[in-house]
Formats: structure tokens, C-alpha cells, sequence
DNA sequence: CTGAAAGCGCTTACAG
DNA sequence: CTGAAAGCGCTTACAG
């Protein structure tokens, strides 16, 4: 936008372009006083470096994308915190694309991501992502990839991630402590390995206090809230309907309690529920609700620092990094007896 | 990334640079067929073309800004969504910066933002904001900017909010109507025309129902959280103390549920609460909450249609476009009799 | 309909 | 310590 240019600039002192330029890089191969006048005249005439200039130049974008879906959530949103964080300091750029929940809309993100606009992606699957051939083509050719939360199986990917299996089974076992002997798992579609690692805490948690497992008390829910809603009333009305619920995501958690003032279940008399949820309102809801609440500040830094070491190459050979950070429980009054 | 270019492209079409070049951006110089082999042998090598060197050449960026105070917040993820929206579908990327309420952040930012990055800025002013000549300069230049929900006063400025003194005032009449004679309105700190015009709204309907202003009712708060519990706590505590509470931004109402939980005040029995807020969790609240409600993704959807009418010239002239969408104010328990 | 050439604004290896 | 020149990968006015 600014029209000052190194030419301009360069004119204005009556030195070429290239000193400019190395001046305002500080080379060693300026001189001070050079240098000086450089930056003076550069302040006073507001010059911005042309961005694509440089980065066609240099090959480098100063920039990274971060590919999540959605972001009216509060796990992503503390993450993008996290990510902004380190990024800014870096004097790196953030792009945003949101796949919304959608692995077409995440591959045509990726597919435009691999003309070199950014330098590095942090990425948060949609939940229907199968087998995303863009996403192998794009690590392979060594571009530097993070995947957080929302993580592939492969042994190959970074990834920065929470104990979702611990997670899964101690809120199982809290529930189990409570004197509930149905547990539903609200799981959401797809099979991601993060809702399957939840989902084998569960199962793991029943096992080991000799709880019957129940194919009918795994749901699985959609993405709309409506739908979901519905889905969850019937369960809570089946014969031998489930006494503690388990979810898997906190948008389910809300469904839930949406779900029982419906059809006037009481929690935690009636149902006990605990959610893995980063809701800064847990304890403000009617009851209070329990969670398992993933750092996703952190995990966003991590995340992103992970990144920027793959991105300056400080990563030892080829070692895949696979980060975890462990949740909190926090037992509140939706699970209480 | 791809390390496919123009170039490789048109050696293994035998054709032309510029004719391969053309025959991507659909050119009618080219022919039909021409055009076909070109687009299947991109295809085929996956070719992605280098954003910079278009950018550079072109002098557009396809990106736009989002500079805003903070992203933990639903209003701000939820505006963020509204904006994603509108700018992939016109196929533009969207840089997000955090200025985490730090008005020296927001300058460094804007001044940025001026060496080309993006093609038009949208903004949402941090509380400190006086007179921000960053961002003089960059309007005077004629570069695109829109103001949404934190808006500055100056008549020249492109903006999409809420209706701020209605929404103010209807908040205030309700919490009159259910026999509230002390409202304490908690502000936040700076002169911003959002938080201005909210306050005059609630100080117009005080005068409306002939109740004497109190300047101890109007509360002033930071951006720490505990810090504000404290403050809040302190007001509820003081002799006259504010039997309603109008809470011009979300946190503040949290902090209030939280202050009244420490002093065991009652809501809505000992003091009634209101708050502009988009909190999806309002209505599960003990008790829920009463809100003001601003249509945040309709908001952001606003900003963004405005914020690419002006980046493709098709604004009429110098209007300057002030579009104001109403809040919806919900009566809930927080604000009963 | 196709292609040669200039140029967007930088950076950097090289010469002096 | 300073500067001339090439080149990053595109786009586009122009010539044929």
C-alpha cells in the first residue's frame, strides 16, 4: 500500500538500492553510520518492505496456517490463543481456515496451502477425515506439518495432543464411583484417534470394574446441535436407559443438558454427566458440570513451537515428535452422587 | 512448496510461458483446446502457483486482516466465523492478529499491515485506543479499513455494530421493570463509542423512569479477571449497594456470578443481572442469564460483504457505510422478579 | 491464437 | 564498505 519502495527510498539518499537493502537487514557489510541514516530516512518516510517481495526472494512466507473446524469453540479458540502467542513472537503471520467439519473443504485448503503460502501447518482434522491423500502428498514432500488435538494413527505425524485414553478413563471411572453401572459415550462421527483413544478409556474403565460393555450406550452423534439433541433424548428414554453420560466433546455436553430439561431427567439424580470441555462456565451451569478439560492454551503452544523447530530445521534427523499433554479432571456437581 | 512451476509447466506442454500462464486464468486469447491440455497437465503435476510472485505482480494480495482484542471470547469467534465465511467464498485468505487489548500491539500491527500484506482491514478496537494515528494514516491513504463492534466515534469511518444505546437502554428498562432502583453498569476501561453509547442508553432510561443517577453505580474494570471479582465484589459490598447489574461485556457477568458466589448473594433475589453477551451456555447458567444478545455472525458476515465492496470499488462515491444490526435482549431468570 | 519481453520489489552472490 | 546485475515466479501490454 505504502508506495515508498527501496528505489524510492534508495533515491533519497543517494545510495543504491542494494545498501538499502542491506542496511535495513542489517548486514555486516554496511557501516554504521550507513546504517543509521538508512533507518532514519525509513521511519520518517513510513517504508514497509513489500511482504511478497521479499518472501518470492527468499522462498520463506514468515507465515503459517492454522486448519481447524470450527471456531466457535472454546478449545480452538484458547488454541489459536496459544498459536498466536508464539507466532507473534516469532514475527510470524497466521492464517485461519476453518474445514467445518468438512474433509473436502480441508482438502482444497491443503491442496492451495502446497503453492508455498505458508511455511508451516497446524492442523486440527475434521471429523470425517478418512484418508486424506493431500495431506500424505504434503508431508511426504517434507513440508513441515502439526497436527494438534485432533490427530491421525499414523506413527509418521507430529502430533501435540492430550491423554485421551486417561482422559477417557478416569471420567468413566468417576462415574463408576458414583454408583453408575450404564454408561453412555457420546462419540462424535468418524473415527478419528482421538474419539477412538477416549472411547477405548471407556471401555477399558468398564473393564476393569467388571462393567458389561454395551454396544447400545456408545452414540454416536452428528454435527448439528438439533439432531444431536434428539439423538440424546431417545437414548435417555430407551429401556434400561443409561445412568451416567460420557462425552466425548463438550457441544455434546450441552445437548445434554438441553436433552434432560426436556424430558425432566434431573443431573445428577437421574443422570450423571461428564464432559471433556474447556468451557470457562462449567462451574457456573446448573449443576456445575464435570470435566476433563484438555490445556489447549498449551497444547496450542506446543503446537506451534513444534512447528517453528521443524520449520528452522532444529529437529534431530528425522525423530517424529509426539507430544501429550494430560488433562484435569474436575469433579463437579454433574457427577456427584 | 510444489516445486512446479510456469516454467517446467510450459517445457512439458512445449508451449509458451505466457501462453500457459493465460490459458489458467481462462484468457480469451486462448484457444479452447489450448486451454484443456493446459489445465489437465496442471492437473496432473499439481500445480499450484506461487501466491507472491502473483501478488507482486498483480499488486493484490487476496488476503484480508482481522485484528482483534482477543479470541477467547464467543463474540469474537463467532464474528471470525461470519468473516471466514464471507472471505473463502470469495476465495481470500484471512490473517488474523490478537492485540490482546494493548493499543501499542495494535499500532505495530496496523503499521504492518501497511508494506501490502492484505487488501483491506477489518477491526475491532482495543479498549485503550485513543488516537490511533496508525490508523489515520492508513485510512487517509485510502486503504480499506472496517470497524465492527468496537467502533471509534469519527464520522468517516466505515462501521458495522450493534445498537449499543438501545441495547443499553431496553437492558436497563427491564431491570427497572422488575423493581431494581440502585443499577450498578460495569464498564470497561476506555472511551470506546461501544461501551460510551451502551452507558448513555443505560443513563437516558434512568432518566426516563426518573431515577437519579448515581456516578458509584458506574463501575469501572480492567482486563484481569480476578482482579475485576474483586472490584465487583468490593460494589456489591459498599452501603446502597446496586441491587441490578448491567454488564456491558460477557466476562464481567461471569465475574459477577462468581463475586455474588463468594458473598452469597442471591441472583436474581438479592441483585439482578443483565449483560450484552453471546454466551451459548446463557440460558444453562444458575441462574441463567439475562442477555442482550448482538448477532455476532451476522456482524462479522456484515463487516466482511462491506469490507470487499470497498476492496472492489464498488462503494458509491465516498459514503461512508454505517450499518447498525439490533441486539435481541432475552429475559431470563438472572433478571426475574 | 501464440510468444518474447518487461517488470512487480525485493535479496544476494559477486565485483570493485 | 558500496553498487551493478541477476533472478525469485508470475502477469500483461504488445508484436506477430
Amino acid at each position: 500500500m505504502s508506495s515508498i519502495n527501496l528505489k524510492r527510498l534508495s533515491q533519497e539518499l543517494g545510495l543504491s538500492i542494494s545498501s538499502v537493502s542491506k542496511a535495513l537487514r542489517d548486514s555486516y557489510e554496511i557501516s554504521a553510520e550507513t546504517k543509521k541514516r538508512v533507518l532514519e530516512m525509513a521511519e520518517k518516510l513510513n517504508y514497509q518492505p513489500n511482504p511478497f517481495a521479499s518472501s518470492l526472494r527468499r522462498k520463506k512466507s514468515q507465515s503459517i496456517a492454522v486448519v481447524i473446524p470450527e471456531i466457535a469453540n472454546n478449545y480452538f479458540a484458547l488454541a489459536i490463543n496459544g498459536i498466536q502467542t508464539v507466532a507473534q513472537q516469532k514475527g510470524y503471520h497466521v492464517l485461519t481456515y476453518l474445514t467445518h467439519e468438512n474433509s473436502k473443504d480441508q482438502d482444497s485448503t491443503i491442496k492451495h496451502l502446497q503453492g508455498g503460502r505458508v511455511d508451516g501447518v497446524l492442523i486440527s482434522l475434521c471429523s470425517d477425515t478418512a484418508n486424506s491423500q493431500q495431506l500424505t502428498d504434503l508431508q511426504s514432500a517434507g513440508f513441515p506439518v502439526v497436527f494438534f488435538d485432533r490427530i491421525p494413527d499414523s506413527p509418521g505425524c507430529p502430533t501435540v495432543s492430550t491423554d485421551d485414553f486417561d482422559g477417557g478413563f478416569k471420567a468413566t471411572e468417576q462415574l463408576i464411583k458414583t454408583g453408575c453401572k450404564k454408561i453412555a459415550y457420546l462419540r462424535v462421527a468418524g473415527y478419528l484417534s482421538t474419539t477412538e483413544n477416549r472411547m477405548r478409556g471407556y471401555l477399558a474403565a468398564l473393564d476393569r470394574y467388571n462393567i458389561p460393555q454395551n454396544p447400545k450406550l456408545i452414540i454416536e452423534c452428528s454435527n448439528d446441535d438439533e439432531q444431536n439433541q434428539e439423538i440424546i433424548k431417545k437414548a435417555l428414554k430407551m429401556r434400561g436407559r443409561p445412568d451416567g453420560i460420557l462425552s466425548s466433546v463438550e457441544k455434546l455436553a450441552i445437548s445434554t443438558y438441553y436433552a434432560c430439561g426436556e424430558i425432566n431427567l434431573k443431573i445428577p439424580r437421574d443422570v450423571k454427566v461428564i464432559s471433556f470441555s474447556c468451557l470457562r462456565t462449567a462451574s457456573l451451569l446448573s449443576p456445575s458440570l464435570s470435566t476433563i478439560t484438555p490445556p489447549a492454551f498449551e497444547i496450542g503452544k506446543e503446537a506451534a513451537s513444534l512447528l517453528f523447530r521443524m520449520i528452522e530445521k532444529k529437529m534431530f534427523g528425522n525423530r517424529v515428535e509426539k507430544t501429550v499433554i494430560k488433562s484435569v479432571l474436575i469433579e463437579r456437581n454433574s457427577s456427584r452422587k
